[in-house]
DNA sequence: TAGATTGTTAATCGATTAACAATC
DNA sequence: TAGATTGTTAATCGATTAACAATC
């Protein structure tokens, strides 16, 4: 869709773009130049108009953006106008907060099904209303039901071990949430959250 | 205590270098080369070198590194030979399945209480033996007890409000989960992990 | 029109990779 | 010693910032 040769670095700033253009909106601010917007993100303007134009010209000379339509344009950049299918795999603590965290269904990435090894475990078979199966079933809920996403929130060897299936299974994306790199074919993203590593560099930091 | 100036992709860098490390000790592997490591980390053995030699020559000419001691030092540089007091701020799903986690507390990071807006509200004013305080409570509470980290995991609007007594209350860093950026002196570090952000940047990879 | 601010090119800065002398 | 592999300098590559002409 959009043009190739994005550095990841433009890609992980979108985001954040994206999240501050919504605070403006609800604001009830209209039009932002990169210098103002600069200010407000501790960014250059010189940055902001350097990823944006990356895009195509989504601002005006001697106006700035138009921060609602620069909230949709960056939206469809990063496909957030599409919907996807979501299954989390482990039912524990993690697995039941991203299942039931209403933000990420808001914003189209529906939770279909939750799997586990033991399935009994956890509130009756269920998480705020979204079935959890053992784990076994997955191959075969694959073969029958298009996945987007696969949001792993098991150990690191149980990661490793389904992944295989997952990507037989046809998931474009891994959502990571296991201590483990892993291994899959170019078509199919891995976005790994490595909550330990994260601590690990905050304790850095206190330390430095 | 180290040098000073190191680059934060540097820095982003040591917490994976030590999970490598980790996992070859458990596998009884006693030496590696820079190459051989590359090999099994996917990056070059240039950026291992120049790494490590960031913080000392750990390594031997004709040799390679010694696991044990490499895994060692790069604790010791990201403070994993001290110990922390953390608080955690939110007693929803995601400060439960934080609070409850192990591998924290196996090192070092040890979770003192937790605090919520309505503390009963959550299995019995407890998780997993932590005491849940209410929210109001955290003040006095800094008061008394010398707290090294604060998670966050409330709301964004909870998270700003929060964080100027969290602040004044001496604590040195800020593990943020919150979907905002916090403002904080110098003094303190802010680590936050924006969980929608990465779920937006597996969304855009996968479409483009 | 004059003023403001983008889009875009050029300059700078920093990070990664390559190369190789030092040395175990 | 010869071979292997680091430590470290130099070369390359990429990302950020500065500058300014284009233009609304």
């Amino acid at each position: 869709m959009e043009s190739k040769g994005i550095s990841k670095a433009v890609i992980n700033r979108l985001p954040r773009y994206y999240r501050y253009l919504g605070v403006l909106m609800d604001q009830g601010i209209e039009r932002i130049s990169s210098a103002e917007l600069s200010r407000r993100m501790n960014v250059t303007a010189s940055q902001i108009r350097q990823d944006l134009n990356l895009f195509g010209g989504f601002g005006q000379q001697g106006y700035g953006y138009n921060v609602a339509h620069l909230y949709e344009e960056i939206g469809k950049i990063l496909g957030l106008d599409k919907s996807y299918s979501l299954i989390v795999i482990g039912a524990g603590r993690l697995g039941q907060a991203i299942s039931s965290y209403f933000g990420f269904e808001k914003r189209g990435f529906r939770i279909e099904a939750i799997f586990d090894r033991n399935p009994d475990k956890y509130g009756g078979a269920s998480i705020r209303g979204t079935r959890i199966y053992p784990l076994e079933d997955l191959k075969e809920y694959l073969k029958h039901n298009r996945i987007d996403i696969a949001v792993l929130t098991v150990p690191a060897d149980s990661a490793r071990a389904v992944t295989p299936v997952i990507v037989e299974g046809g998931v474009r994306g891994i959502w990571n949430f296991a201590h483990t790199d892993l291994d899959v074919p170019d078509s199919v993203t891995v976005q790994s959250v490595h909550l330990s590593e994260s601590l690990m560099q905050l304790s850095y930091k206190i330390n430095h």
